[in-house]
DNA sequence: ACGCATCGAATGCAATTGCATTTAATACTG
DNA sequence: CAGTATTAAATGCAATTGCATTCGATGCGT
């Protein structure tokens, strides 16, 4: 016999993750289709683009993006290739890079983000 | 300026970002590290385990796991390599399988399972 | 100032994933 | 009943991920 609270915890679990594959899911599939970027793409120059000047250090997109360091760091190598972001020598700690939002970085952000709006509105509000 | 309905949106959905990522990846690592298996192993052995007689179809194992055909499909694989589950051909419908469990996978679960309740109690509470 | 622990970032590598396709079996339609 | 469409599952393949390691730069204690 499983406790009552219990089966609360797991069933709250099994909402988080079916709540998040179906919002995640959605915006990958228009974001990808619509814009060319993923999740974590539209995250990351989201991030910048409400920054100061554009930029951040390195570091503060694993946090925004919830990856490991070297999966970040591989993320901002392919937004570079990709013409959206460039890196930048940190003068202050030159072990650091500063991430910096390109022009086209900027317009691509602003063209996805009502898209991304969009998404969240129709997947976040009928399921609950 | 931002509207306060699209704001709130937003909050929700890092929220939901934040949360699922940290019980994800602590899930991830203690049962990995004290079972061997991962969260989606996890899942699919609980789904089976709940099954009226160990098994299921490949299909229902895709819902659970919020998992394409194909990752479902070679989840499969690498349980039935770990000896935790068995492949069975399905008369009814020759096309499809049943997943089986095995009783070292009966087993693998009555153990993870403690440790799978711990890490939600621990996880899902402090962070509302 | 020297030596050593620490830090930020990049990279080799194996594992997992999704998409597209394939294969086999079943269902439907005329 | 033949022929086609659909379904369940498996597989080739490229892309993404995390872990462990590496490399250079910083900080800190003596």
């Amino acid at each position: 016999m499983m406790s009552s609270s219990e089966q609360q915890l797991v069933e709250e679990w099994h909402g988080l993750l079916a709540r998040h594959a179906a919002v995640h899911n959605a915006l990958e599939r228009e974001l990808q289709a619509r814009h060319d970027i993923g999740v974590n793409e539209f995250e990351t120059l989201e991030r910048l683009a409400s920054s100061d000047h554009g930029k951040c250090r390195g570091q503060d997109l694993t946090d925004v993006v919830h990856l490991s360091q070297s999966a970040a760091s591989r993320l901002v190598a392919r937004l570079e290739r990709d013409g959206l972001v460039e890196r930048a020598m940190c003068d202050l700690d030159r072990r650091g890079i500063f991430v910096v939002l390109t022009d086209e970085g900027r317009k691509r952000y602003s063209e996805a983000k009502p898209t991304h709006r969009a998404v969240l509105a129709r997947t976040l509000r009928d399921d609950r």
